[in-house]
DNA sequence: GCATGTCAAGTTGTG
DNA sequence: CACAACTTGACATGC
């Protein structure tokens, strides 16, 4: 059975995110700083829930939540934690809520941080932002169950395997709860399945395959190869494999093949994955109506 | 109301 | 050298 997942926002859902930036905080007394943030979080983990119910009505089986749920935690100057906001309790109580669900319908979680969080950088402050950032992540991931946290390496700097070698060191400052959940994803500037397979085996952690990206910057190895290995490398850990998918906006004959269409060409989606048992996150900008036209335009 | 500029963070490739 | 792209626009401000 093929899984298919929503990534983050909604097209014509009702489910929406709020977000708030240290600029605006940074005017407002700590008290009120708080009380914003206490709404904003509360709100986001309602939208979540709605997001979970909506899935499990439409036969959607993962939902990537957006990384940005508690915005600004992890923030040097306006940063917080749940203890401190005024509805704390209720926040929990949301998560706990969708964490129970999550488990009742088997809908996955994942987490995406952003391309600000690079293990690889030789900058200490950078891995140590990394790290903060990501240890936000492993909490947020435990509260509503979330199993995966999902990364790029980041940059290479000119020499891959030096770059891979400080990402694997920097691997283990981070706490069991979020080395349990990470995965590497390949991207479409540096990184290849090739160059992160035989890494991932060695920390002992899946790899995510974006077939997008591999097609962006291949590597000599083919689709069905590499989502074979992925398969395995999953499967080693007792665990559904990940893949993402997404089609160029304008084509793959004219200009930059990376940004994301509208909706899934059926055409971008490999053969060889139609016999599996795995989850493929759709990133498609029409969102929730991408995955549903791509249900029908593969006559599932 | 609506248009517009701004928003924590990194790296890379393109024009 | 500026800017877009990346998993993703939303929010605050000013007219």
């Amino acid at each position: 059975m093929l899984r298919f997942g929503l990534c983050c926002i909604f097209k014509d859902q009702p489910i929406k995110f709020r977000q708030t930036t240290a600029t605006t905080l940074r005017k407002l007394p700590r008290q009120d700083q708080l009380y914003k943030l206490s709404e904003i979080c509360l709100a986001n983990t309602q939208s979540v829930k709605k997001a979970l119910q909506f899935s499990a009505d439409n036969g959607i089986g993962a939902f990537r939540i957006p990384t940005p749920l508690f915005p600004r935690y992890t923030h040097s100057e306006v940063g917080y934690t749940l203890d401190d906001l005024p509805a704390a309790d209720e926040i929990k109580n949301e998560c706990a809520k969708i964490k129970s669900f999550r488990e009742n319908k088997d809908i996955r979680l994942s987490l995406h941080p952003d391309q600000f969080n690079v293990l690889s950088s030789f900058r200490e402050e950078v891995v140590k932002n990394t790290v903060n950032e990501l240890e936000y992540q492993g909490i947020l991931a435990e509260l509503v169950g979330a199993e995966i946290i999902n990364v790029h390496v980041g940059g290479s700097y000119g020499n891959k395997p030096e770059s891979l070698d400080r990402m694997a060191r920097n691997f283990h400052l981070l706490s069991e709860r979020v080395r349990l959940r990470l995965t590497l994803e390949n991207d479409d500037v540096s990184y290849t399945p090739s160059d992160l397979l035989p890494v991932c085996d060695e920390l002992g952690i899946p790899f995510v395959y974006d077939i997008h990206h591999h097609r962006c910057l291949p590597d000599g190895m083919s689709e069905q190869e590499t989502s074979g290995k992925c398969v395995s490398l999953w499967q080693k850990f007792g665990r559904e494999p990940y893949f993402h998918i997404s089609s160029p906006r304008n084509g793959w004959q004219q200009g930059n093949p990376r940004p994301h269409a509208d909706y899934i060409d059926p055409q971008d989606f490999p053969p060889c994955w139609h016999h599996l048992n795995v989850t493929i996150d759709i990133e498609a900008k029409a969102k929730e109506l991408a995955v549903f036209q791509l249900r029908v335009d593969l006559g599932l």
